[in-house]
RNA sequence: GUGGUCGUAGCUCAACGGUGGAGCACUAGGUUGUGGUCCUAGGGGUUGUGGGUUCGAUCCCCAUCGACCACCCCA
């Protein structure tokens, strides 16, 4: 007794503070529910970008540190304070990616994808790493679709691209919910030059900036201009424009692009202070913003890399993409109460009493699910009552009910749940009404043999 | 990373510094082969956690963990 006290003492002594265990701050778990979300979000996905040429890909969760620090800029939030970095046991920087074009890009040059017919398309359905602080929609381990067109430079491809991330918002039903927020970085030595200017303009007049934006004229001085305080607001306006720093390929792009987006009927919004959080841009960039009250909260975006590829060791290539964000996904469809099918609701539950109807139903039940109904059988003991009751909670549309009466008669019960009414039916027959009564179109079915041998 | 709001039963929320409650949910019975409705009864809480002030703390103070909001940033 008094060991087992000892015990106890010394588990409480390395219990952290509060619950047992939860998972920590900004981590949370996909419950039920919510992966129905997740599912169906997939599924457009896949369908979407198949239909487009696109390959899935993933690439590891966990690179080495260099493959993000230098591509996505130093100075960036996100390498300079968002990144989950640790050393292996060997002495390794390592660290889980913060988003997914500069691991995919890694790939392109390590598998000798420029090999391939260009450009290459891929997209990727993965969970992501950033050390921020939590709130709504932002989250320590969030997943974000993505897609990558590597090998090409046309802006019919940038326009492409973005008409599908608006297939997808649509397929999804919250187009409604965004505006597409379009702008022109230029190259990056016209960004260079710009910034140039800039920092040239705001020379000797630090001391009218707010704190945030005298470290911003050091890291990155385009943030100036989209700064709320005051006086911040004042001098960005008499500021340089970069329409004047911008180079002529990159304008020509852009006027490309444009008309690009509106032969295909797409609605944006040219907005010069858009500007990217990560270094490896080029020409084109994009948002998708919820505009609604105010917010300026993107659901995801992208835009082109051109020195991406040649920045990490591989031959000079051009390439576009963009990312979505599937947990802001999913809060928006809540939000416009976008509903998704509830495929994992069961179509029937069995209820049996007694070891000569369970022997009766344990066959049957395999069968109805060989046919694509979803059913979930009360093998344990209970009542009928109790039986039926979690027959209720599990939401079945219709109960299959066996005891000894039924199994000397050789028949079962069907009954609907939602009306209360039942019927007898001839135990071979009780399959094939029970298809009728749900529906061909509505069985969960699945066809094996589709693969190839040999 | 900065500032703020909040944390009470499984859920949604009450309780002036003075014995922590309600609705829903849950369990059992009314109903020995029939759920969901109805009636009756019941179980549930170290008030996130750890300290402090006080005769006495859900309430006041400090710390910590977590959620959320505004910045910041983006997904």
């Amino acid at each position: 007794m008094a060991d087992q006290a000892a015990v106890n003492d010394d588990l409480d002594s390395i219990v952290p503070v509060g619950p047992p265990y939860q998972t920590p701050k900004g981590v949370h778990d996909i419950l039920p529910a919510d992966h129905e979300y997740y599912t169906y979000i997939k599924k457009v996905i896949r369908h979407r970008l198949r239909q487009a040429g696109f390959r899935r890909i993933s690439t590891p969760i966990f690179e080495f540190t260099d493959v993000f620090q230098r591509t996505l800029g130093e100075t960036t939030d996100v390498v300079s304070k968002e990144m989950y970095t640790f050393q292996d046991r060997k002495g390794r920087s390592l660290t889980l990616r913060p988003e997914g074009t500069a691991g995919v890009v890694r790939s392109y040059i390590q598998n000798n994808m420029q090999a391939l017919a260009q450009p290459v398309q891929l997209y990727y359905i993965e969970p992501f790493f950033r050390y921020d602080r939590p709130q709504k929609g932002r989250y320590r381990q969030f997943w974000q679709v993505g897609v990558e067109v590597i090998g090409e430079s046309d802006p019919a491809l940038d326009a492409q691209v973005i008409q599908l991330a608006l297939i997808v918002l649509k397929d999804l039903g919250i187009d409604q919910l965004f505006s597409l927020q379009l702008n022109s970085i230029g190259t990056p030595e016209s960004r260079k030059k710009y910034v140039a200017a800039l920092q040239d303009y705001y020379f000797g007049k630090e001391r009218h900036l707010c704190e945030l934006c005298q470290g911003r004229l050091q890291t990155n001085p385009l943030r100036l201009l989209d700064c709320k305080e005051e006086d911040c607001v004042t001098l960005a306006k008499l500021a340089p424009s970069f329409s004047e720093y911008l180079d002529d390929e990159s304008k020509e792009f852009h006027a490309d692009l444009k008309e690009f987006l509106d032969e295909l009927g797409i609605k944006y919004v040219e907005n010069p202070k858009l500007v990217r959080g990560l270094d490896y841009y080029a020409k084109t960039v994009f948002e998708f913003w919820d505009t609604s009250a105010g917010a300026q909260n993107a659901i995801g975006g992208g835009g082109r890399y051109d020195g991406l590829v040649e920045l990490m060791g591989g031959p000079s290539t051009p390439a576009v993409g963009f990312a979505m964000g599937i947990e802001r996904i999913i809060a928006n469809m809540k939000r416009a109460k976008v509903r998704v099918p509830h495929k994992d609701e069961v179509h029937v539950f069995v209820a049996q009493l007694g070891k000569e109807a369970k022997k009766k139903c344990l066959p049957l039940i395999m069968k109805m699910r060989e046919h694509g109904i979803k059913t979930i059988g009360a093998l344990g003991k209970g009542s009928m009552g109790a039986q039926l009751k979690i027959a209720d909670k599990f939401g079945a549309p219709w109960t299959v009910i066996m005891g000894l009466t039924e199994v000397r008669e050789g028949v079962a019960i069907i009954r609907n749940m939602s009306v209360g009414t039942q019927e007898k039916v001839k135990f071979e027959d009780v399959l094939e009404k029970l298809i009728t009564l749900i529906g061909k179109k509505n069985l969960d079915t699945y066809h094996p043999g589709e693969l190839l041998y040999g």
